[in-house]
RNA sequence: GGCGACGUACCCAAGUGGUCUAAGGGGGGGGUCUGCAAAACCCUUAUUCGCCGGUUCGAAUCCGGCCGUCGCCUCCA
């Protein structure tokens, strides 16, 4: 099967052309710098990553852009009830975001663009959309999207533009315009708020016009594939295309994808329900990232994923059985026992066929949950192989593939280091074992456990892990 | 009110007309192996897919109704 993803513009499923071939360009809607983002946000970050990810272990050059939201009501309201300048409020914000990224093991997007520093390529868009006579300038400055020069407008949330005059919410908006469904492309200066000058007058950028400015100076103006979660569909996204393409004519994006949100045991998160997990904060309570990595993307992303009180001791234990499998494949590549034909035979072939299923899984629109499936059987039916007694040669086919799964899932530990003082009682260990001094034997294990090496015994001697939290 | 998604075992979660007497992970129970432990393996834990009708030779999968949950309908990932 070819490589295909569900488009959310044109509700359909479809074999993935990228414009170039050179290259894939995926543009993903990043966080509002001003607080640490929850486990939510990183389940669209992680969906993006996942599909950066494979699209890359398919040979293709992907260049990605995440941006940094670090100008809007929100922050200018954050920043002022703190008292601290926007800029050092998002540059501490950013780090914590990365740091996160980092550590839920995130792929560094080629660029990070912020919206403060892309005022000009906005204000570009603007003077676009003025000239062509898609945006207008209310009485008090500010620049608005005529949707009504849009006849395409809704097309993505498949709205119907004439219905939504009705419930109209005039009285929520700050700002003066013709037709209450007109979004805003710049702000005029308001007292209190940072501007800038322009061509098009002192104000700030509003929300949207950044992602297509940004989207177009970073990957031009087309790209392949635009990410973000559900509730950007509506009006984000929508204002996003009328905007980029009344500016330039052009399809903006060739697929749009759309992961739809997590919940907590069952509810949305909230602060009235005070269910937010936040990514720093799970972490700095112990949580080990490569769990947390794993609950939030082992559903399908087009699904609801519910988050429970279990998951991550539920993804820690599936997280260990890998570490547990990966390193009994080691030991046995290292002790080279001879091997049995049949066992060999078998490993080869569960090899093989893991990664074409992992493959076509993950091909057709990014089908997790089946790619997992088959990741698990790898294990159990190579763990199989081991207890037949497959040799060395056949272990590292089965290592291979398993590693080259990872290239996508990114759940295996990082090369692991032994802890200051664990070799010499490792070897301590292995001398005691061959003694038969059970009582040092095993009195030297729970020693390891205390440094955090957990270690077992197996046909092919003593092989040990790094287990528990953190990592 | 409009648009859309969903309801599968104790929990998480695939499957969307026959190969489903329903994948995979976690948890529970029993067993094998092992100096012990751990890991691993084996057996077991939904004859059933919210409920009621219908279409069909055949439905978890299609259609209709009902119940329930969630999302969007102007700045929320």
């Amino acid at each position: 099967m070819a490589l295909q993803f569900r488009d959310t513009l044109s509700g359909e499923t479809r074999a993935f052309v990228p414009l170039s071939r050179e290259q894939t360009t995926i543009y993903s809607c990043g966080p509002t710098i001003y607080g640490p983002a929850h486990i939510g946000n990183f389940r669209s970050f992680l969906f993006a990553d996942l599909l950066v990810r494979w699209l890359r272990a398919r040979g293709q050059v992907v260049r990605w852009v995440v941006n940094l939201t670090d100008i809007d009501d929100k922050i200018i309201r954050a920043a002022a009830a703190e008292g601290v300048e926007i800029r050092a409020m998002t540059d501490r914000w950013e780090a914590v975001f990365r740091a996160d990224m980092a550590a839920l093991r995130m792929s560094t997007p080629d660029v990070m663009p912020r919206a403060t520093e892309h005022i000009p390529e906005q204000v570009a868009l603007v003077e676009q959309l003025l000239a062509n006579g898609h945006a207008y300038r209310a009485d008090d400055g500010s620049v608005f999207f005529r949707i009504a020069s849009w006849p395409a407008y809704g097309a993505l949330a498949r709205l119907d533009p004439e219905a939504m005059r009705v419930g109209e919410r005039v009285e929520s908006d700050e700002y003066s315009k013709d037709d209450v469904r007109d979004f805003v492309l710049w702000k005029a200066a308001k007292a209190g708020e940072p501007s800038w000058e322009t061509a098009v007058g002192t104000g700030r950028p509003g929300w949207h016009l950044e992602c297509s400015a940004m989207s177009m100076r970073h990957l031009g103006e087309q790209i392949d594939i635009h990410t973000g979660a559900i509730d950007l569909i509506f009006p984000h996204h929508e204002d996003e295309i009328a905007q980029s393409e009344a500016a330039t004519g052009k399809t903006f994006v060739g697929t749009w994808m759309h992961c739809a949100h997590l919940q907590v045991s069952g509810d949305k998160m909230s602060k009235s329900l005070g269910n937010i997990a936040r990514v720093s904060e799970l972490l700095a309570a112990g949580a080990d990232p490569r769990a947390l990595r794993f609950a939030l993307i082992s559903a399908h992303y087009r699904t609801s994923l519910n988050y429970t009180p279990d998951s991550l001791a539920a993804a820690g234990a599936a997280i260990s059985r890998l570490d547990a499998f990966q390193t009994a494949l080691r030991a046995r590549v290292a002790g080279g026992i001879a091997g049995s034909g049949d066992a060999d035979a078998s490993a080869q072939t569960i090899a093989a066929s893991s990664w074409e299923r992992f493959a076509r899984s993950m091909d057709d629109d990014l089908a997790v949950p089946e790619a997992l499936a088959a990741l698990f059987d790898l294990v159990r039916d190579g763990n199989r192989a081991l207890d037949a007694g497959c040799s060395g040669a056949a272990a590292t086919a089965m290592l291979a593939t398993l590693e080259q799964i990872d290239a996508t899932l990114a759940l295996l530990p990082a090369a692991a280091e032994l802890p200051h003082g664990a070799a010499e009682l490792l070897e301590a260990r292995r001398a005691a074992r061959a003694a038969k001094s059970w009582s040092d034997a095993d009195r030297l294990r729970d020693e390891l456990a205390a440094l955090g090496v957990v270690v077992e015994d197996g046909r092919d001697g003593q092989r040990w892990r790094i287990g528990g939290v953190g990592e």
